[in-house]
DNA sequence: ACCTTGACATTGG
DNA sequence: GCCAATGCCAAGG
């Protein structure tokens, strides 16, 4: 498997998560079948062609905190996008307890992977 | 080929 | 909650 593929895995798994919910790195990497490969799914994220319209905004840290630094341009705007789907951000974070996936929910999306 | 740098995660103190 | 240590691994220098 090269790594462009990877990323292309990455690319269309990510485009699963459902408007209003989001979905961490390493969540995104499982899903993708690269279990453990939460780096990679945030270095394809952000190697992602702007064309592909993907909806990196959904992903966050495992412990709900946006990515980039509180204040910064791309915090500000992922914020906006997220609250646009009313998933509430506050300080730079999200409550994870209230995006858990249901077992089946995962389960359907691993077959539609693969 | 070696080293550093990340849109990361988990564990242990 | 904070920090350090590990594991992860592609990209760019």
């Amino acid at each position: 498997m090269t790594t462009a593929t990877h990323y292309q895995h990455i690319w269309r798994t990510v485009q699963l998560i459902p408007s209003g919910k989001v979905a961490s790195y390493g969540q995104l990497a499982d899903l993708a079948g690269l279990p453990g490969r939460a780096r990679l799914a945030g270095k394809s994220l952000a190697l992602a062609p702007k064309s592909l319209q993907l909806p990196w905004y959904r992903v966050l840290r495992s412990n709900g905190q946006l990515a980039f630094p509180l204040g910064s341009e791309q915090a500000n705007l992922q914020k906006g996008l997220l609250q646009k789907e009313d998933v509430v951000v506050l300080n730079n974070r999200v409550n994870m307890r209230l995006f858990q996936w249901s077992p089946n929910l995962i389960d359907i999306l691993c077959k539609l992977e693969y």
